[in-house]
DNA sequence: GTTAGCACTCTCCTTTATCGAGTGCTAAAA
DNA sequence: TTTTAGCACTCGATAAAGGAGAGTGCTAAC
């Protein structure tokens, strides 16, 4: 059986109509919202056609026809008009970017935030991520009598810092020899290459300051490598509440209990490195927990390195042209805000 | 009409039972579940000599009673046992606090989680003030040829930076020269204080770089100030799914477009601060949206200054003994180790 | 003052009936 | 050969009806 000129429209319109209404589309509703010329006993013929062929799919015998996630596909990669944003859209993504100073973290909690008050979904934004990236500078920073500041930079221009108490008398000479060993032995690596044996040679130098050592290294290692790494940041994540489809507290509760599977959602949005916007469909998902979800992602990066991903999560219906087209502005709208401020 | 024990035993009954299933409570259950020693006939009498001096409500003429605001609270003044941590939570809030160097925000929000945690409620948390809290000092630290980081101590020993970009060409001594002046004109100060008029004095020594002055001063008054004053952390929000009350998707709705709330999260956070467990109920509370909900919160301090608070916020029908217990012991020892870590 | 007994109320659950949207099939029309 | 009108049939959704059960308040006896 063949994919017709008339079989697409009629696809394309019930895959229209089912976005908008989340209702199962019927073949009167085709026959008379979409002006396509033919009776609904046609289309009706048509439709068993396409369920036959897979793209449609009877939720029960007296019901109408949903789109299956082979239709979404098609719909995505052949059907759909991309969207442009509108001004009001573009303004806002503008504003967001403009003259302002934000800590890194915060500029991708406010890209995700944003990015779902323009969706409508729920978003979900990684940070960039240390294990790719190399260490540039490290400085110890007197900032008291008790304190210093451990400030990295990175390769990319992300900075990273933790207070940390110093042994009582240490001088800022003593402080400064330090950052002069540490800048020695780890510039040019990455976080996950900071090996414990290697530091028998620099743990000499700290003399009888072992326990000052002690946590700087646990600093280095930890705080830096682990917990930061896997941080997941989200946006409108009660958006969902807005669908009818999460009307029943399962689904809804379903959902905001994956939104709680950090893990999940790093490796989901870690796993798309592609540079640019990427759609995966429902069952296009490995993940067994997300068939029946769709997720757009885009990548965002600092020059030519790719840094991270920030994406939309929401139901298989899904406004892909809208989704895909915000996604991809976003996306780049990060890279220039990052490349322009962090960049040299 | 006069509370005698007996009546005070009922009510206890009452609300003990109520909490536990969320169910309104009937004379019958009253009389086979706690040993009064009476029947039911006696029981219905006196709870309807209950429901006349207000402790009791009837959702309808068939159902059980249910306790009212009042009941609570005195419930919580006067009934109710303050429960002890088991063994269990007590290593579980001690293992948060042990040998772990965050930054200071990342500390109220790993107390909120696992507060959230602990209870199965929703928990909320006060980052530290920055408006309380004065500048101790203020440090511009090179980092490379194009950027600076902007460090400024607090006499709450919390810390803030932020990297800023730097003139081409400025170096290092005009950097400390640049610190020096913001040392001279803020230390002492609160972030509140920092007055755009009081600058003209500085912005001189500026000289040619007034660009660099104006992005500096954006820095300081608002990166510090706006944005990070009104952070709310949260923990557990989805916990409201566990209660049965919430199975409804009205009321669970309700309830996270609340916790959508910073604002009003944070007047209320901010409006508790005397030190020590504080019990808000229902209608007690002076915020219309929350007369549906009950708050426990605690204050947390460096030494004897208060830095913020942390709650939680569940059904009116709340495990007050177990939540007021374990917000006390949070509170202490999340003071106790802001203490040890920051305090001199 | 306490309690057994009982009529009464009201929600909740189940059953039954009805409605209507949508389908698939057939046979006639184009 | 394709399209269309017509029609019987299916099945979910909604409403109405009918208990069942929990709980109350009142009365009268203990």
């Amino acid at each position: 059986m063949k994919l017709d000129a008339r079989k697409l429209k009629i696809l394309q319109a019930i895959i229209n109509d089912y976005i908008i209404t989340a209702e199962p589309v019927g073949s009167r509703t085709v026959a008379k919202k979409y002006d396509l010329g033919v009776s609904s006993a046609t289309i009706r013929n048509e439709m068993s056609d396409l369920e036959e062929m897979g793209y449609l799919e009877q939720p029960h015998t007296s019901a109408g026809r949903v789109p299956s996630d082979k239709a979404y596909r098609l719909y995505v990669d052949k059907l759909m008009k991309v969207r442009r944003l509108n001004d009001q859209e573009a303004e806002y993504i503008k504003e967001l970017y403009q003259n302002k100073i934000m800590q890194l973290e915060q500029v991708i909690f406010q890209t995700a935030k944003v990015l779902s008050e323009i969706t409508n979904y729920t978003s979900i934004a990684l940070a960039p991520q240390l294990s790719k990236v190399t260490i540039r500078h490290i400085q110890l920073v007197p900032v008291d009598m008790d304190f210093a500041l451990l400030v990295v930079v990175t390769s990319s221009g992300i900075l990273k810092d933790t207070l940390i108490r110093i042994p009582e008398g240490m001088d800022n000479e003593f402080l400064n020899k330090i950052s002069n060993i540490l800048n020695d032995k780890f510039q040019g690596k990455t976080f996950s290459e900071i090996d414990l044996k290697d530091l028998s040679a620099v743990r000499e130098a700290f003399k009888e300051n072992q326990k000052f050592f002690n946590s700087l290294v646990d600093v280095l290692t930890s705080s830096f490598h682990v917990s930061q790494e896997k941080e997941v940041f989200m946006g409108g994540t009660t958006n969902i509440f807005k669908l009818p489809e999460y009307q029943d507290i399962l689904r809804a509760r379903a959902f905001l209990n994956l939104m709680e599977e950090k893990d999940l959602l790093y490796h989901i949005l870690a796993s798309s490195q592609n540079n640019g916007v990427k759609v995966s469909i429902g069952t296009e998902n490995t993940h067994e927990e997300l068939r029946d979800y769709s997720i757009v992602t885009a990548t965002y990066s600092l020059g030519d390195r790719i840094l991270g991903t920030i994406g939309v999560i929401g139901p298989t219906r899904m406004e892909y042209s809208r989704a895909v087209s915000v996604m991809d502005h976003m996306g780049k709208a990060l890279s220039n805000y990052l490349t322009k401020l962090y960049g040299k």
